[in-house]
DNA sequence: AGTATCTCGTACATCAATGTTCGACTTGCG
DNA sequence: CGCAAGTCGAACATTGATGTACGAGATACT
């Protein structure tokens, strides 16, 4: 005799506490790992987070979801991040708040932005990246129209050189050359200094 | 019987002449192919350069060995090309010069330097890169020491900066951001910028 | 305590790229 | 002309990474 009303897993999709646990270490060594090389292994990542490859593979169906996980992850801290900086106020002291908070996620997430790039769909990353971007985008409109910044140069192109100084930062101090704790008042006096419009006296 | 007497190929390593047109071809295919993508196959590399890939191992020992000769080519050109821009006269306008000369390079030359750090050994890349990077360091450090530009940052610094900002203009290129006529003004502006030491006026 | 869930290692299938071998064919060059 | 030199494609071996299958053993949860 076979019970008709078998047990239905409840709503539960909950996994077991140590799965969980093994999930989160995942996540996080992936991160890290990732952020120092985009092309890291499946097996190095789980090697990072104490785990067989067997593992994680139980967990992710494969390498490309889960730098998709990550990423998105990651992106949502970043959003979370950036938005809770105070944009308001005079034009260049806003962009150094803004450039101290980028400076923290570039450290955390480094090549994880490359990663993305090959791994996930062009359309999903390029929304996500723009996403991102348009976080800056309105300061330097606004820093460009009162005459904080220059507007001699597209936008586009200093939307890039903000990018760009941060990925050179994360290397140089990768490589030694320049000590994490100073970076930041380079890039903030690097960048200032670049988007002062010509003819006009620097402090 | 035998000829005890016999035939030594002359002093010749000389090859045949379509054999040399070969690997002239394969050469500037590889030249064009990693300055676009470092990681392209060499698969690729010989489709682009019209010939078999057996043919290209028949010159090339390794993908590696290719990657090595088609680098050091690309070093001793710009080692040339940098060598002729005039250093002398005021630090600015020298600034000016070196970035143009450099800007064509980055254009012909692309992601090759990343090629070559992958590929190469890494002491043998280290010589080569400090190699080019000693083209710009005595004229940083002349304008440091006059006041043409700013030296309340570390030099290694400023030199990572101009790197990346010609990445970066390149890569900006590439995406279509900007066109390349404007990218060398763009990248003197910038730069001549972030160089002005805090307080002078800039024209 | 009992059981479904989870972990782990080993082993295997697959895939893409590198590098090699072979034999037939073409071509530069003496 | 004639031959050494060069080219070509197809087939093969190898390597390294991804992803799967299995089965024994550990552990969270009820």
């Amino acid at each position: 005799m076979v019970n008709i009303s078998w047990e239905v897993p409840a709503v539960t999709t909950l996994k077991r506490a140590d799965a969980r646990k093994n999930i989160e270490s995942i996540m996080d060594a992936a991160t890290a790992c990732l952020a120092r090389d985009p092309d890291v292994s499946v097996a190095d990542i789980a090697k990072a987070a104490g785990v067989g490859r067997v593992t994680l593979y139980g967990h992710f169906e494969s390498r490309a979801t889960l730098v998709t996980k990550v990423v998105e992850r990651a992106i949502q801290q970043s959003d979370e991040a950036l938005g809770a900086v105070d944009l308001d106020g005079d034009p260049r002291a806003a962009l150094s708040r803004l450039l101290e908070a980028s400076w923290r996620l570039t450290q955390q997430y480094g090549a994880l932005i490359v990663a993305a790039e090959q791994s996930m769909p062009h359309e999903q990353f390029q929304a996500v990246h723009i996403g991102l971007i348009d976080r800056w985008k309105p300061l330097m409109e606004r820093g460009r129209g009162d005459g904080s910044f220059r507007d001699d140069q597209p936008l586009e192109w200093q939307l890039t050189l903000l990018q760009s100084v941060l990925h050179a930062a994360s290397g140089a101090v990768y490589r030694g050359e320049i000590k994490a704790a100073e970076a930041a008042a380079l890039i903030d006096g690097t960048l200032q200094a670049a988007l002062t419009p010509p003819g006009a006296t620097r402090g």
